[in-house]
Formats: C-alpha cells, sequence, structure tokens
RNA sequence: GCUUCAGUAGCUCAGUCGGUAGAGCACACCCUUGGUAAGGGUGAGGUCAUGGGUUCAAAUCCCAUCUGAAGCUCCA
C-alpha cells in the first residue's frame, strides 16, 4: 500500500478527484464537497447535492474534466493557518467540520483517525478550485492523460459522510484514472470479464441454484447440480472431521428463547434474529448459530477430563435477519449452513486445539487449491460494550490466538472490532471477483458462554474446572463458500466436485445404445455421466458440453463401439483421442478420487 | 435499513413521440445421421413485477408496493 501511495498513479488519481471535485462544483455551484481519497482502482469524491445526479450530469462532468486537463493548470500547494482555513472554506461546512478536527488532532483529511493536532493546515489548488489536501498530487493537470480517465463507467451511490450512518448520506461518484488509454481500456475490460465470472451469473449458467420472491429474498434454492456440489463438499468434509476425531450431532433449527438469553444472543442480536415464533406461551427463535444446541448437548453429561477434547461437527444451518441491502447472491444470505463444530477442551489443550483447527482449515483451503487469502486476528475494540465476559477471559484468549498464530508462522492482521461478542477468532478472508472481502473460514476461542452455561469437568484432583470452547468452521458457511470457488474456478470445477463429470457424446443415434452401456459401466465406477441424446450435431453437442464446464466429453460414433473405445475430449479443448472404456475409467477414477485440479 | 438505478418469454435482450409485443438461446415436432466450438424448418411460450392513477388509448407517464443491481452502513 505504501508503494502505491508513493506511485505516480495513485497521485493521478487523487488530482483527479480534484478535478472532478471542480467540474462538479461548476455543474452544481450549490454543491457542498466531503472528501475524494484515491482508493485501489480509482478513486471518488462524496458530494451533498442539491438533486439526484444522472447520466447527463456524469457525461457532462466527465468531459468538462478533460477539459480541464488539457488546460494545463498546476496543482499550487500552500501551508495557512487554521483561521485562514476556516475562512477559506466557510461555505463549506464538511470541510469546516474536518479542519476542526485536524485541529483538535482526531482525523487527517481524508477522515480517518490520527493522533497529531495541525498547526498548519495544507491547501492544494488547481484553476479554479482549492482543496483541503495533504497531496501529494501531480504538478500539473497535463501529467494525466484525459483519455485515460473515466467516471461513467461505475453508478454514483450513497455513502454516509463519515462513515456514520446516522449523519448526512452523501452521494459517491467513483471514477478510475490510469497512465495511459490502454490501461484504462485494459481495466474496463478486467472488469466485464470479471463478472462473467460472478458465481450469480455462472450459477445461472450451470443451474446450480436460484431464488425465488415468493420464497424470500435471500434464501437460496439449491437445484439438483448445485446440491451435489456443495453435498460432495460436505461428505468430505464430513469424513476429514471424523478422521480428525469429531463426533457428528443433529439439532434442529429452532430453539427456546431462553436459550438464547442464556447464551447472550438475545437480546445483543435481536434485530438480525426472525422475530421469535409463539406457541402455547412459549418462544422459539430460528435459530442464529448452533452453538447453544451444542453445549446442551455438552451439559447432558457429567464430563471427566478424561472425555476431554470433545469435539461436536454439524452442518447445522442457521438463519439471520440480515438487512435487506445487505444480501447478495450466495455470499451474504438469510438461511445458510455452517460447517461448524464446537470443541470443549481444558486449558492445556486449548493452544493445540485451536492449532489443529487451523490445519484443518488449511488443508481444506488447500486441496482446493485456494491460496488467495489473508488471515485476521479480530479483538475486542475496547470503546464498544456490544462483547460479553471480563477482561480477563478476552486477554487469555486472544493469547491463545496470537500464540496460535506465531507457531504457525501465519502472516496476519490483527483488528480491533472484529471479535465475535462472545470472543477474538481468526479468520480467512477471501475476495471475489470485483475485489469485495468475505469471510470463510473461523476459528474462534470463547472462555465465555462456558461461563454464561456453567458448563464443568471433573479434574484429575476431583474438583470440578471449567472448559473452554473453540468455535470453528472452515468453510465458514456452505452457501458462501460455494460462491467463492465458483468464481474462483469460473464454474470450472476440479472433476471431484463437478456436478457432471463426464458428458457422453453419441454421435449418431446409432451410438446411443453403446453410449448407454458406458454411462452404465462409468455410473458403476462411480462417475457422474449425462447423455446427450438431443438430435443435435456432434459440434453443437461439444459447444454445449463446454457451456456447461464439463470436464469429460466422450466422444462415440461407428468406430469406437466397434473398438469398445471412447473419444475423449477434455474440458480444456485438449483432444485425448480414442481410448479403451477401462483405460478412461482408471484415468478418470484416479482424478477424482485424488481430487486433482488436473484432468488426466 | 439508506442513496441511486433497474424489472418485457425459462435465460440474454430489442421495443422511437403513449396507439394492445419482437429477436436469439433454451423447449416441442419435422427434415438432416453428421468424427471434435453451435445444420435447416415449423410451433408453443408474455395480465410487459404487482396494485392504483392520468389518458380516447399505458410496456411506455405518475404514485405505492415487491424484487434485483451498485455503493454505504451492518455482519454472532
Amino acid at each position: 500500500m505504501s508503494a502505491y501511495q508513493d506511485s505516480k498513479l495513485y497521485r493521478i488519481r487523487h488530482s483527479a478527484a480534484h478535478i472532478m471535485a471542480q467540474a462538479m462544483l461548476e455543474r452544481f455551484p450549490e454543491a457542498k464537497i466531503a472528501i475524494g481519497p484515491p482508493i485501489e482502482d480509482g478513486f471518488y469524491y462524496d458530494f451533498d447535492l442539491p438533486r439526484p445526479i444522472n447520466e447527463e450530469d456524469l457525461q457532462w462532468v466527465e468531459n468538462r474534466m478533460k477539459a480541464i486537463i488539457g488546460g494545463d493548470h498546476a496543482f499550487d500547494c500552500r501551508e495557512v493557518s487554521p483561521e485562514e482555513a476556516l475562512a477559506l472554506f466557510k461555505d463549506q461546512p464538511y470541510k469546516v467540520e474536518l479542519i476542526n478536527d485536524l485541529v483538535s488532532g482526531r482525523v487527517d483529511d481524508n477522515g480517518s483517525p490520527i493522533a497529531e493536532p495541525a498547526e498548519r493546515i495544507t491547501i492544494y489548488t488547481q484553476d479554479t478550485f482549492m482543496d483541503l489536501c495533504r497531496g501529494p498530487h501531480v504538478a500539473n493537470t497535463r501529467d494525466i492523460n484525459p483519455d485515460a480517465v473515466s467516471i461513467t463507467f461505475k453508478m454514483p451511490a450513497g455513502a454516509y459522510w463519515r462513515g456514520d450512518e446516522n449523519r448526512q448520506q452523501l452521494t459517491r461518484i467513483y471514477g478510475t484514472a490510469w497512465e495511459s488509454p490502454e490501461e484504462l481500456q485494459d481495466y474496463l475490460h478486467r472488469l466485464e470479464e470479471a463478472k462473467r465470472r460472478d458465481h450469480r451469473i455462472v450459477g445461472e449458467r450451470l443451474g446450480l441454484f436460484t431464488f425465488s420472491s415468493l420464497v424470500g429474498k435471500g434464501l437460496p434454492l439449491w437445484k439438483p447440480k448445485g446440491t451435489i456440489l456443495r453435498d460432495t463438499l460436505e461428505r468430505w468434509l464430513r469424513q476429514v472431521q471424523i478422521d480428525n476425531g469429531y463426533e457428528p450431532v443433529v439439532t434442529p433449527h429452532i430453539g427456546n428463547l431462553n436459550l438464547y438469553k442464556t447464551s447472550g444472543h438475545y437480546p445483543y442480536y435481536k434485530d438480525s434474529q426472525y422475530a421469535p415464533i409463539v406457541v402455547d406461551d412459549e418462544e422459539f427463535l430460528l435459530r442464529p448459530m448452533n452453538c447453544p444446541h451444542h453445549i446442551m448437548i455438552y451439559k447432558s453429561e457429567m464430563r471427566s477430563y478424561r472425555d476431554l477434547p470433545v469435539r461436536y461437527a454439524e452442518f447445522g444451518t442457521v438463519y439471520r435477519y440480515e438487512q435487506s441491502g445487505e444480501l447478495h447472491g450466495l455470499t451474504r444470505v438469510r438461511g445458510f449452513t455452517v460447517d461448524d463444530a464446537h470443541l470443549f477442551v481444558t486449558p492445556d489443550q486449548l493452544l493445540e486445539e485451536f492449532i489443529s483447527a487451523v490445519k484443518l482449515t488449511q488443508y481444506v483451503f488447500n486441496t482446493l487449491g485456494l491460496t488467495d487469502f489473508r488471515a485476521r486476528v479480530g479483538i475486542r475494540d475496547p470503546e464498544s460494550d456490544k462483547y460479553v465476559g471480563d477482561d480477563v477471559l478476552w486477554t487469555q484468549a486472544t493469547d491463545a490466538i496470537l500464540q496460535a498464530c506465531s507457531q504457525l508462522n501465519l502472516p496476519h492482521t490483527v483488528e480491533a472490532g472484529e471479535a465475535a461478542f462472545y470472543g477474538p477468532k481468526l479468520d480467512f478472508i477471501f475476495r471475489d471477483v470485483l475485489k469485495r472481502n468475505w469471510q470463510l473460514g473461523t476459528v474462534q476461542v470463547d472462555y465465555n458462554l462456558p461461563e454464561r452455561f456453567e458448563l464443568e469437568y471433573v479434574a484429575d484432583d476431583n474438583t470440578r474446572q471449567r472448559p473452554i470452547m473453540i468455535h470453528r468452521a472452515p468453510f465458514g458457511s456452505v452457501e458462501r463458500f460455494v460462491g467463492i470457488i465458483i468464481e474462483h474456478f469460473n464454474g470450472m470445477f476440479p472433476a471431484w466436485l463437478a456436478p457432471v463429470q463426464a458428458l457422453l457424446i453419441p454421435i449418431t443415434d446409432r451410438n446411443v445404445e453403446y453410449a448407454e452401456g458406458v454411462a452404465a459401466a462409468l455410473k458403476a465406477a462411480g462417475i457422474r455421466v449425462e447423455i446427450d441424446k438431443s438430435k443435435a450435431r456432434m459440434g453443437a453437442k461439444i459447444a454445449a458440453g463446454r457451456e456447461q464446464n464439463v470436464p469429460w466429453m466422450l466422444i462415440m460414433g461407428d468406430r469406437d463401439a466397434a473398438a469398445g473405445a471412447v473419444s475423449v475430449r477434455l474440458r480444456t479443448d485438449e483432444d485425448l483421442g480414442a481410448m479403451p472404456l477401462p483405460q478412461f475409467i482408471e484415468m478418470a477414477s484416479g482424478v477424482i478420487e485424488s481430487k486433482s485440479l488436473s484432468l488426466s
């Protein structure tokens, strides 16, 4: 990031933001300007506008920006006293607020918190536009290529002043700027490619899942092919967990409200839960999480230290009433399945169990070739009151996680305010095609729920001791995980996950009977097959198979039938030619069983 | 939840100034039986998201609701 901040591109974008603000003030003289920083692939500026902006305005502003750039204006920097700054910006209330905060040392000029109180305020001016700004900028507008700047590629959007939903909502206009028009075109092209890779688009094309407004928003419906995908993942992880000493359990999707009052989930998260169901004077909640149910299984027996660690695993479906604006395809839904497990451990076991839970998560990612993630340790925000439990326990839990990261040599960031309400956690964050962040795997340490539920085990000295809980989910949620891997693989799943593994293409009707025999043999070997019996030509059938990303296409005509062979064409368009059926079965079975990422 | 934009066939979309709806893909049937990226024809399929309003007349204009998209906020 610091390399980016020192780059010419960063200065170009920062300057383009100022130029956009100048053009906007010409279009909307009554507009109030907020802030406008460079961001990863461009820049934005927030405005308080007298009316909604439309496409015509945007086009006008973009054209005007190009004209300003062509006007050969220098970016002049000067320092003024706070009093002078307040006078200069007296008509810009957002700037006034920023200046006051700068002087008191609360924020920098992007509104981000910093420490140092400012005694001098830096101001940059180009042409007729003056902005509160620390820089840096390009020396002159001519350092920007007007044909490498665009603000019409993306619709404007709302954004709260200072990121606070209780304050004024501003209009954020995004722009992108590059050093050359070719780079801009390349970026726009990559953006289009990314949109085609979106799991909502690919999921529709491959027939994986759908939504129905009659069922309800944020409630995915899994079609047969999508179900094969998620079910294959679940069966795999279930077995891996059993191999690692986990015990499957099954618990109901609702629970008595008192359960969640004890756990503390209610009323902390009252607003993000479905309202209680009232039956016979009892209230039940659609469960927002699985932990309390597993805890009651733990509590159903007297536990000895000899029984620990206890590891309960369940693919548990939970329901959360997410705000409608947050819903997004499979990655943010209102009903989803957590590949959940809760470990009840002694203090001596905590570190080792935490580490092996992280390793299991890493094993899941490695098997699928998922490497593009970052690890985040989420700790408590000391300012907030949304956490339960006392400080000593929080410190212990946080230390345990940091120690585990260090033993695992796991690069990570530590971020305040990202903890669960009951404890700190280690999360694995992935990005989708449009670079939005999504948390998948998570491993959490929890001293608090054992306290609230008064969990115990009998130690070797016959005293009652309190276990520590580890919450962990390698996928995080099956829905979100599938969404991310759809984009990761662009729908071209490894053969073991592909809903249809082999598409059988008889060349003529004469060959259908042979294809049915081949299909039976493949099914017997555990391979998922489909026969294309349509009247289409072979070329069209191949095109359809490519569209569906089927790993292996087996073409069979008279020659193959006579030889007991299949002609193998890979999804990658590689033609392996004719091979005896048993040879294909051996090859395919090997690829599937090894969960290989290649097809031969 | 908020701001802005959008909703036409299963899917992707066209539909000019308000004058009662079109294409491609998919689907059904017919012809074609073809050896590695899409053969031809015919047909079926739509209360133009829903409900109100304006108008002689609404897919088109207005209002509300629902759903979706981008972003913000949030995310146990």
